[in-house]
DNA sequence: GCTTGACTTAGAGTTAACTCGAAGCGATAT
DNA sequence: ATATCGCTTCGAGTTAACTCTAAGTCAAGC
């Protein structure tokens, strides 16, 4: 019932080495070794690499990723502090979301203006005649 | 009614360095100098500016930012090559978005599960109980 | 005429996040 | 029993995007 590090590498779309990477990084505490040594993942580690991923996908750099593990691992008494990082990235997320919906609407203006002939003697490159 | 590279850097939150590279790495290719050799930006150039700060923060590396760059700077026969490609990218920002919004729900699941007191015995560091 | 401050260049150094290579171990297939 | 496969570790190398240093120029103020 248990998978292996390329499953999950499949899974997630990373590669062996990355997942191993952050093992080292500390970001995987929970996950065990069989006999023999190798890594094997439960569904709940997916669950946690899901949410690891979803951290690092917003921009959480690794070293804060791994203290927001490390709390997780030290147990209960650190449930707050981690409400209190996950409603902070939560910001942080609203913010990016805010700043892209600025710029997408930047290169819509901006595709608008090449859509309209008009507009052509005003193109950058003209703008330079001396 | 020109601007410094120094003013330029402050309006946008870079620094003159980043700035210099930019222009080295053949982002700014309208920008001229003084008679002294300095840079000097018109009010062309500060919207120019402005799109490639969007672009580069939507995540285009500056390499393709060079090569969109270059075709402005070719003039108005790269008008539809230019057009194809902020088209292409804009689909990657709403990809962007999507991805974000998805980010998001689990940000927002996961503060919700730590809100629930009823999960406590639940949480990541239980689950590895031998 | 000398200092100060903002600019110039080339090129080296930094950082985050991988990414890879080498050498080796343990379980299965011939 | 030997080859292969998938994993292991350690540590070095890579990449993008800066970031900084050193040495120097130029114009303005005292």
């Amino acid at each position: 019932m248990n998978y292996t590090i390329n499953e999950v590498a499949r899974k997630f779309g990373l590669t062996a080495h990355t997942l191993r990477y952050y093992d080292k990084e500390g970001l995987l505490p929970f996950v065990e070794r069989t006999p023999s040594g190798n890594r094997t993942f439960t569904e709940d580690d997916l669950n946690w690499i899901a949410l690891i991923c979803c951290l690092k996908d917003t921009g959480m750099p690794i070293k804060e990723i791994k203290s927001y593990s490390e709390r997780a691992l030290k147990g209960t008494e650190t449930i707050e502090e981690r409400k209190r990082m996950l409603m902070e990235h939560r910001m942080e997320v609203v913010r990016q979301m805010e700043k892209l919906q600025e710029n997408l609407k930047l290169i819509d203006d901006k595709i608008g203006f090449y859509n309209d002939p008009a507009n052509i003697p005003l193109m950058e490159e003209r703008l330079k005649r001396k």
